[in-house]
RNA sequence: CGGGAAGUGGCGCAGUCUGGUAGCGCAUCUGUUUUGGGAACAGAGGGUCGCAGGUUCGAAUCCUGUCUUCCCGACCA
């Protein structure tokens, strides 16, 4: 389908919602990404849908690579399994509770332990079968007592839950550090920086947990954190069948804790290197041992012919919340700076004359020359003054916008300007092509944007 | 749930104190002139003022109730 703006579902608000207090929120609303359906439930536009699901895919790829298989659970969930883990009274009112036409109790799933232990129980009995590692990216509902921050703290949101199962402690670490190390590549795709702090288990529970922060000015929480984990490498080919805990050391063995599990003599060792700022939480790995598989019967046989309860974990993503959360991190006054991996479109082709065939025809050559390469390009061509277009792809952050016109094409030339620095520079018709090409070809293009 | 604020054309707001039958900017539609960073002029359409009661000759405005939304707090991906 060819992606003509002119003909794309894209309202976006030139003045600031009155009901938007954070920037995230602002300009989602305003980029035509989301509209409010009720309080903290909102509907997905085109373009917002485009950046969840370009995050939900490099999530997949990344989880699948680290040996986890996706399903997808029901949101309704049956209130008789929260009732066998003991967690139905505990969950309080944020669980929203349903009663089917027989009367029978349901809930929509604000988390998925019990739906995915019972799957598990029933299906695998032996040692031999171990580990287990299963992953889903299904929309979550929790009734906060007070939804805000637009998608930062709605109460339908979209969560990537991973759940592992291992014959021991010792094999349990290893799904987890699987997990970690998995994470670090995931928000790195994402084009975010998101270091993991040693958390709180709350109510899941379990005692290995790590919480994975955004760093952004804008963050709910503050933090304290080595400037070391800012420059730090990404774990590259990594064999994840292999010893992974060099990896979990490396990240771990420097500081970082939100306010509320400081210690400040732990900290003062770093000196000066510790770093106050502000975060926010994109993802929580939990090993929690047999928490669940004890009261929920999840046992296995051993290799001793012994019946043992699993060991097991979660590992949670905020996948909605990293939308907002990049908006957080990456923003100016006139709109979102995307990551070119998550952006709504990589670039787009302005057309800044529809009416002038000639160059009109150039633009939209270069359009289908592009798109024939593989870049997930649009074309702006819609009848609007180019002020007003300019200013749209500003706030909707589309990482590079090649401008066509008929002035620029007299002197045989066409503009590129990246989002990010503002900057552009000039190139001809032949050659802008050639070095997007190259660059998306060589998979660098957000390189190629930074060297703008 | 406690504390605070707000509901008036699609969006942002004024009008409410001091009751007299609704206005501004943006957006929309038509026409003309424009067109390389949110055009100008002329004209047009669109609101029973969140909802329900009440007071009054008369209510956006006063009273009572109710719903919704946002902000601060406890809670959390």
């Amino acid at each position: 389908m060819k992606m003509r703006l002119s003909r794309y579902f894209v309202p976006t608000i030139k003045e600031n919602p009155s009901e938007a207090a954070i920037v995230s929120h602002r300009f989602m609303l305003r980029a035509g990404m989301i509209r409010q359906s009720v309080s903290g439930i909102y509907t997905w536009l085109p373009l917002g849908l485009r950046v969840l699901t370009k995050i939900e895919n490099i999530i997949r790829e990344e989880q699948e690579l680290a040996g986890a298989s996706e399903v997808r659970m029901s949101t309704i969930q049956t209130a008789d399994l929260w009732k066998e883990s003991g967690r139905y009274e505990d969950y309080g009112d944020e669980m929203l509770r349903i009663n089917d036409r027989h009367g029978r109790e349901l809930l929509y799933g604000p988390t998925n332990e019990e739906v995915i232990t019972d799957l598990f129980r029933k299906e695998v009995k032996s040692w031999k079968q171990l580990p287990t590692l299963l992953y889903q990216i299904q929309l979550k509902f929790r009734d906060e007592i007070r939804p805000r921050f637009g998608l930062m703290r709605g109460r339908e949101f979209t969560m990537k839950d991973a759940y592992s199962f291992d014959i021991d402690e010792e094999n349990s670490v290893k799904s987890y550090y699987r997990m970690f190390v998995s994470y670090l590549r995931i928000f790195n795709k994402m084009g975010i920086r998101a270091i993991p702090m040693k958390a709180d288990t709350g109510p899941i529970g379990g005692n290995l947990s790590h919480e994975f922060l955004l760093l952004a000015e804008t963050g709910e929480s503050e933090v304290y954190c080595h400037k070391d984990f800012l420059e730090m490498d990404i774990p590259d080919n990594v064999d994840y069948d292999g010893d992974l805990s060099k990896y979990f050391q490396e990240w771990t063995s420097k500081y970082a804790a939100t306010d509320e599990m400081y210690v400040e003599e732990d900290a003062k060792k770093f000196g000066d290197d510790i770093i106050k700022t502000r975060g926010i939480e994109v993802g929580h790995v939990f090993n929690f041992g047999t928490k669940y598989s004890e009261p929920l019967h999840a046992v296995v046989m051993n290799k001793e012919g012994k019946e043992i309860p699993v060991h097991m974990g979660s590992y949670g993503i905020g996948v909605s919340r990293c939308v907002a959360g990049i908006i957080e991190a990456s923003h100016d006054d006139k709109g979102i700076i995307w990551p070119v991996a998550v952006a709504p479109f990589e670039m787009v082709v302005l057309d800044v004359k529809p009416k002038d065939e000639e160059s009109s025809k150039v633009a939209n050559d270069i359009y289908k020359n592009l798109k024939n390469h593989k870049l997930d390009v649009a074309i702006d061509d819609r009848n609007d003054r180019v002020g007003s277009k300019f200013a749209d792809m500003d706030l909707i952050g589309i990482p590079l916008l090649l401008v066509v016109g008929p002035r620029g094409l007299l002197d045989g030339h066409v503009k590129l300007v990246s989002r990010k620095s503002g900057n552009s520079i000039n190139l001809s018709v032949e050659e802008v092509q050639e070095r997007i090409i190259k660059a998306k070809s060589e998979d660098s293009l957000q390189k190629f944007v930074d060297s703008i």
